[in-house]
RNA sequence: GGGUAGAUGCCCGAGUGGCUAAAGGGGGCAGACUGUAAAUCUGCUGGCUAACGCCUACGCUGGUUCGAAUCCAGCUCUGCCCA
């Protein structure tokens, strides 16, 4: 059984999982930190285990354009080639045809788009992102899907998610065909739910995946610039209709407090840029809410970041971040990707201690009040 | 001592009669960032004011002009060259 449901929290949807994966396991809920090109920016892979990070991210599209998926297969595959030799998800570029949106256009066939390191044009199938990612040999392969935008009318939306769902078919069909492998090497995939903010259609997509019978399923078309509320609601009108034995993906979420509102919620995984591009722009995540390290009010106080700051970035004094910030040292860089992958991981850690202890909704509320009061 | 070039806002630096509170850059002060085209992007940066606006500003003093950072005279200082 690759995802063992080990408890449900009885106050709230929040679930305590496992979920076995051919790199190791990962325990849920969990956050993801994201190494779009083979790389969590800034970290060593020793850090990122130093953090106790269980999973991370690769890109499809950023892979597979650079250095190109053949290269890395040949190479030994992307565990090999990251030096990472955990559990790896792979997204499938569906969300890069959204932000590259101005380059492309969409087809029954795939997406066709200049790419953005030399302009040239290329075309994106389903069965291509599938080859790709099995070519990484990630340990979760993402579906290709079309991530609406928001604003988005309900018929774009209607016709942008049948055709996810075709896509969804025809990369369930590419690895029947191609990775008829079964067993504990497998590579597991992940179906798409989206349907933008119409409960009838996060329904139906939830529905449609379901009986195409994937590995997991993701909740995705969020967080891309719909109010906190409509991001709440997708969630929430997709989850009763996904299978309590899969593990749930929310994709590219989200910030500390929304988080722990979406394990309240039942999802299981997380990934988000959030923490590390941040923290390259000088914010550092704390108990009592985000700090702009860069601000004057640093600039003599000798305190470290946070109580909950990891023994590595403790012993930095916030009048020392913040010289390093505007010296432009690297260091400044790392010591803060570092920090606030820490209380990412940190959170998550905590909310399933919480979970396992039945304490999850004070956990979620006390972390929640000291994060948004104003100190 | 003679010649020559120059002196602009926190710094560098454009500007050679009105469109100049004065380009651009740096620095400074803030803000944004959610499946990473992101060590990026945006705003503000003489004073007073909520704002209209008023005041003070282009080395100093005086002058020409309806109007001067821009033209003229003298002075002060700085770089370079010659003695």
């Amino acid at each position: 059984m690759p995802f063992q449901l080990l408890k449900t929290d009885t106050q709230t949807a929040a679930r305590l999982g496992s979920l076995g994966l051919p790199h190791g396991v990962v325990e849920t809920p969990i956050f993801m930190p994201v190494g779009t090109q083979g790389s969590v920016k800034t970290l060593h892979p020793a850090e990122l285990e130093e953090l106790g990070a269980q999973i991370i991210l690769g890109n499809t599209y950023h892979l597979w354009l650079r250095p190109g998926h053949e290269l890395i297969r040949d190479l030994g595959g992307l565990h090999q080639f990251a030096n990472w030799q955990h559990p790896m998800l792979t997204d499938s570029g569906g969300f890069q045809v959204w932000s590259l949106a101005k380059l492309r256009k969409i087809t029954e066939e795939g997406v066709r788009f200049q790419n953005h390191l030399d302009g040239s044009r290329m075309l994106l199938t389903p069965e291509l992102s599938m080859e790709i990612q099995a070519a990484l040999g990630s340990d979760i392969a993402m579906l290709f899907d079309e991530c609406p935008p928001y604003p988005c009318d309900e018929t774009y939306a209607a016709t942008s998610l049948a055709l996810t769902t075709r896509w969804a078919q025809r990369c369930k069909d590419w690895v029947t065909t191609n990775e008829p492998r079964s067993g504990n090497g497998r590579q597991h995939h992940f179906g798409i739910v989206q349907g933008s903010v119409y409960a009838d259609l996060r329904e139906q997509s939830a529905r449609e995946l379901v009986a195409l019978d994937f590995d997991g399923y993701a909740i995705g078309g969020v967080s891309v610039g719909e109010p906190e509320e409509e991001m709440f609601r997708a969630i929430e009108n997709a989850v009763p209709f996904l299978p309590v034995d899969k593990p749930r993906y929310a994709m590219g979420l989200g910030t500390p407090p929304q988080i722990l509102e979406m394990i309240g919620r039942g999802v299981d995984m997380f990934d988000c840029v959030m923490p590390t591009r941040v923290a390259r722009h000088g914010v550092a995540f704390t108990l009592d809410g985000p700090l702009q390290m860069k601000n004057l009010i640093h600039a003599k106080d000798p305190r470290p970041i946070c109580e909950s700051a990891h023994p590595h970035v403790a012993g930095f004094s916030r009048a020392y971040l913040r010289h390093l910030f505007r010296a432009g040292e690297i260091l400044a860089l790392r010591l803060l990707s570092f920090h606030n992958l820490h209380f990412y991981l940190s959170l998550v850690a905590g909310a399933r201690e919480a979970i396992a202890n039945g304490t999850f909704a004070e956990y979620k509320a006390a972390f929640i009040r000291r994060y948004t009061s104003k100190s």
